[in-house]
RNA sequence: GGCUGAGUAGCAAAAUGGUUAUGCAGCGGUUUGCAAAACCGCCUAUUCCGGUUCAAUUCCGGACUCAGCCUCCA
């Protein structure tokens, strides 16, 4: 039974989905004005991993990521660059596709895009506005109207009072109550809009995720997830916008991921201590930035450092160095590593006590190897199996030890050649060229490793 | 100030009222021409103070420290 750990109850529950075959997840995505950094990568993989696990039960899971590709950021930087919005915000869905490429990532049953709702998003609006929760002022703006919200605060467990309490309200003339939150904003000059019962405009950051997950998902769907930041103003914005438009319960689970920190703080643009995933995708393979995130359970707090990258390169060879020359073998069903895996999975997604499993089968793998090479064979195709359901291990393991032929100064003809020539060597047992040709390709960060029968390579 | 969450060995990170997490790193051994990898074995732990209990890292209370949200943020 898979339970989750609900924000909006603060405790794990049964996960039980409104239509027992199916499942209906809505994740907050990315603002596009800018590359995707690490934090992004995390939230990324994890709901990625949320989606394999839910398909591995059995599940017809729609996975709805939304893409907010208009908003004050990107109209800045736009303005910046001079150049329409719409052709900085396609250049990032673009480079954010290519990271979401690089990290193993499956698409999303749908990346529905703020823009391409604007009907719904004025709909919405419009009710709000018939049924007195949201009201235009005199600016052009429409605003939302807290206070008339009984559930309001029940997601982040605030209380208004204490939110009137709180030391950041911004106070505007425009609002009946600070509390209040936009909606509609008019536009201003160069800015883009559309046009709405209230004047030229575009929408506030809310209620594009409200209109976009009902749209998709009805009125009542089972997850909604998004980073922990999110949780209070956005979550809390997108179910009073939703519920009082609706009459409906929104969403059942909220799950929340923990942020990336860089020396105990959170790695965000504002503080500019971020790493783009393109950046680090130089030094390491999209594979090792994927299980370096998921060796932290989710909710937790992931400090960001070369040395767990560098964890995650070694941990990953020891993986594909027990799967290599295991390739073609059947998966058992129902073995007591892969209960023990869906056991972790099904707990919270505990990723970290899953990758355990893994790590438990690979020392089976080489055990087996030699004494009892058809078990070998099928401990190693759990071993992918599993590895499949965490989007790792599906490389071909020859491939990843060797990389791409193009990747370093010497081919994969140049480098084989010289093995033979040492082969050589070593029949003469002229141990000094050996291990002169050896050190050589060591240089150029080629790695041998002399087997029985073979010498193998990789590289480093 | 209000609300959340966290403090586990060199690093990272799970779990658990009494019994091996796991990975990286380190140490010893087997193996190897020497290596590498693998295998066998070892090493270091539960912030502090009370309480409950036969027994607590685990439950309860308190302290301290840290992080996050309350402003755009994944």
């Amino acid at each position: 039974m898979l339970q989750v750990y609900n924000s909006l109850t603060n405790q794990k529950e049964n996960f039980v989905p409104i239509n027992p075959e199916q499942v209906r997840m809505y994740v907050c995505g990315m603002t596009v004005y800018d590359y995707c950094h690490l934090g992004h990568a995390r939230v990324m993989i994890v709901f990625d991993t949320i989606y394999r696990h839910l398909k591995s039960l059995g599940y017809d899971v729609n996975y709805v990521r939304n893409i907010t590709d208009i908003d004050d950021k990107i109209i800045e930087r736009a303005n910046q660059n001079s150049e329409p919005f719409e052709v900085l915000t396609q250049r990032f869905i673009d480079a954010m596709h290519d990271d979401e490429k690089s990290l193993g990532l499956l698409a999303p049953s749908l990346e529905p895009r703020a823009t391409d709702h604007m009907p719904n998003i004025i709909e919405m609006i419009q009710t709000l506005v018939a049924k007195d929760y949201a009201y235009a002022a005199e600016n052009g703006d429409v605003y939302y109207r807290v206070a008339k919200f009984k559930g309001y605060g029940k997601l982040s467990g605030r209380l208004l009072e204490d939110l009137r309490a709180g030391e950041r309200i911004a106070i505007d003339q425009y609002k009946q109550d600070p509390l209040d939150f936009v909606l509609w904003k008019a536009v201003k000059p160069d800015e883009p809009y559309w046009d709405s019962p209230w004047g030229k405009g575009r929408p506030g950051w809310h209620i594009e995720c409200s209109a976009m997950s009902t749209h998709h998902l009805g009125n009542h769907f089972d997850i909604h997830g998004g980073g922990h930041d999110l949780q209070f103003p956005h979550h809390e914005n997108e179910i009073a916008q939703s519920e009082a438009c609706t009459g409906e319960h929104f969403a059942n689970y909220w799950l929340h991921n923990g942020f990336i920190r860089v020396d105990k703080e959170k790695m965000s643009k504002s503080l500019n201590n971020f790493f783009t995933i393109r950046d680090v995708l130089k030094d390491y393979k999209g594979e090792e930035i994927r299980y370096y995130i998921l060796t932290s359970q989710y909710r937790s707090p992931l400090q960001y450092s070369t040395a767990q990258l560098d964890s995650a390169h070694s941990s990953l060879e020891r993986l594909y160095t027990a799967l290599r020359g295991l390739e073609d073998g059947e998966a058992l069903e129902n073995s007591p590593a892969e209960m023990q895996f869906i056991a972790a999975m099904n707990d919270d997604f505990n990723t970290p006590k899953a990758l355990a499993v893994l790590f438990e089968l690979a020392h089976d793998c080489n055990r087996q190897r030699d004494s009892q090479p058809e078990q070998a064979l099928q401990t190693a195709a759990l071993l992918k199996k599993l590895g499949s359901q965490l989007g790792l291990l599906q490389t071909e393991p020859e491939l990843w030890f060797k990389g791409i032929d193009t990747e370093s100064d010497m081919s994969d003809d140049q480098i084989n050649d010289l093995i033979a020539q040492r082969n050589l060597a070593k029949q003469e047992k002229d141990w000094a060229k050996a291990d002169d040709i050896r050190n050589q390709l060591s240089e150029l960060n080629i790695a041998l490793k002399d087997g029985a029968q073979e010498t193998t390579w990789r590289r480093k």
